[in-house]
This record gives C-alpha cells, sequence and structure tokens, in this order.
DNA sequence: AAGAAGCACAACCGCTGTAAC
DNA sequence: AGTTACAGCGGTTGTGCTTCT
C-alpha cells in the first residue's frame, strides 16, 4: 500500500498564485511563523492549495528578503565553483547566497549561467594552448576501470567524421578536434559531478551546511576550492588516482583562464 | 500584423530523509 | 523494527512574455 496522498487531488487548485491567495498566506506566515503543519496550512486558511505548494510559494516567492533576478558576476562565480565541486546541490549553493532560493538559483543555471559556462567552455576548447600539458582524457591510466573504460567508449561514440583524432601509435588518443557534439557531451561529462567524479564529500557538505566557510566569488576562493580537492584523496570513481586531482586543478586553473579571457 | 520559436521563471511532481509513533 | 506522514530537494513541465521571421 502507498502513501496516502498529502491532499485532494481533484480540490486542489493549480497553476499561479492570485494576489489575494499571496496576502492570506502571507498574513499568516507573519503571524504564526514556519512552526506551522504545512499540510494543514491550507485549510486553516482557507486556500484550495496544496500544502507543499504553499510551502513552495512561500520559500520560493514570500518569505522577506528574497532577491530576484540580477545575478552579480560574484554570484556567478560562486554559483559555478560550487557546481563544478558539489554539483547540483540547489539548497546548498543557496545557502552560500543570502536571499537567492534554491529554485532561483536552478533556473539560472539551466537558462543563463550553464549556457555561459559551455561558450567559455567553447572557448577554451577551440584554443589548444589553453590546455593543460596532461590532457585528462588523452592519457587516463585508468582505462581499465570501469569509468575509464566508459569515458573512452563515450569518446569513441562521439567521434565521428567530423572529428580529427591524432594517435601517439601507443594506443593514446591525442588532440581531438572539436565539434559541437563533442564539446556539448564534453561539457555534459566534465559538469556532472558523477561523471568527473567529485561527488561531494561528507565533510564538505557538513562545512557548506554549517555555513562555516563563507564562499565568495575571488580568485581566492577558486584557488581555496582547488586547494581543497588537491588536499583530499580522489574518490574511487573519479577519473584517476589522485594524480588526476592535480591533473583536474591545472585543468581548472587553464579553464579560469578560459573563463576569463 | 501574425504566427513560430525561444526564453525566463513559477509551479508541480515524485522521490528521499527523518521524526514520531 | 516497521510504518506513517511531513519536510525538503532536485528534475521537469507549463505558461506567459519577447523576439524573430
Amino acid at each position: 500500500m502507498g502513501r496516502a496522498p498529502c491532499c485532494d487531488k481533484a480540490n486542489v487548485k493549480k497553476g499561479p498564485w492570485s494576489p489575494e491567495e499571496d496576502a492570506k498566506l502571507r498574513s499568516y506566515m507573519e503571524k504564526y511563523g514556519t512552526r506551522s503543519n504545512w499540510i494543514a496550512l491550507p485549510q486553516k486558511i482557507g486556500l484550495k492549495r496544496c500544502g507543499k505548494s504553499c510551502r513552495l510559494r512561500w520559500l520560493n516567492y514570500l518569505r522577506p528578503n528574497i532577491k530576484h533576478g540580477g545575478f552579480s558576476e560574484e554570484e556567478d562565480n560562486i554559483i559555478c565553483n560550487l557546481y563544478m565541486s558539489i554539483g547540483s546541490r540547489w539548497s546548498i549553493i543557496a545557502a552560500q547566497l543570502p536571499g537567492r532560493t534554491d529554485n532561483d538559483i536552478k533556473n539560472y543555471w539551466n537558462t543563463k549561467l550553464k549556457k555561459k559556462l559551455l561558450g567559455s567552455f567553447s572557448n577554451f576548447y577551440n584554443n589548444p594552448a589553453l590546455w593543460p600539458k596532461i590532457h585528462p582524457l588523452q592519457d587516463c591510466p585508468e582505462t581499465s576501470n570501469a569509468r575509464g573504460f566508459e569515458l573512452d567508449n563515450s569518446l569513441d561514440n562521439l567521434i565521428d567524421s567530423e572529428t580529427v583524432v591524432e594517435s601517439d601509435g601507443n594506443g593514446h588518443r591525442g588532440m581531438v578536434q572539436p565539434v559541437s557534439n563533442f564539446k556539448a557531451k564534453l561539457v555534459d561529462e566534465f559538469l556532472d559531478d558523477k561523471a568527473c567524479g567529485y561527488a561531494p564529500q561528507g565533510d564538505r557538505l557538513a562545512q557548506l551546511d554549517g555555513s562555516n566557510n563563507e564562499v565568495n566569488g575571488s580568485k581566492e576562493s577558486m584557488i581555496w576550492w582547488s586547494n581543497e580537492f588537491a588536499a583530499k584523496p580522489a574518490p574511487s570513481n573519479c577519473w584517476g588516482t589522485s594524480t588526476s586531482v592535480v591533473q583536474f586543478n591545472e585543468m581548472f586553473q587553464n579553464f579560469e583562464f578560459g573563463y576569463n579571457v
């Protein structure tokens, strides 16, 4: 037997909130705060809404001191840095940006930042001079492990008639001429925390959750993040051993350079 | 001017974690 | 220990606005 639905779906209003509904919810929340039971709340204030919907409306829109839009460069950097280190943990990222909601950041990332970053990646990938001396995809010592194999296969699948692959004769892939699908796939792989192996570690999340480390968008923070990762052993699903972390950091710094170009 | 396509954002859905019993 | 129900999270969808053709 499954869990009982949180509300009577048939008698629940959906879609955009009216000013009247907002006013009811706001006045209740200002009076009683967030200690209330969200599921029971709509009935108390005479709203034909699901409790979850009320909660979301309050947290993402009606709550005081919420900022909408107008993300600063500094905020962009924080979001990018955190996304690259912990992935799509929007609530944790939002906790570092006072006044921002996870939903807002998620939307901003999906609609703008991702494209901006992708553009920067194009710049980075079309300019081999920016590449690290040891390409992390070129000489993966862990082609024997599952991840390496997967990546290798994934690259093989991506390489089509449009690409030019130079081999050193030892089975090592050299320069892969960037093409659109390759870049897109690469960025997907690279930014995906599972793929690049930068799944968050417990202490890292604890630090972020507790907001013990103020993160800013400065170069120092980027270095701080890089050092943090370099100091830790690579996760087992990483591109490689700790060596790869170093490679990643080098690549990350090059990327940072590319990003700023 | 009108329809199509793209974009931004609000809201919903389904799942997981966890507290209470 | 198992069950239930709520809170919270992240992915996805829907909708309205803007830009393009």
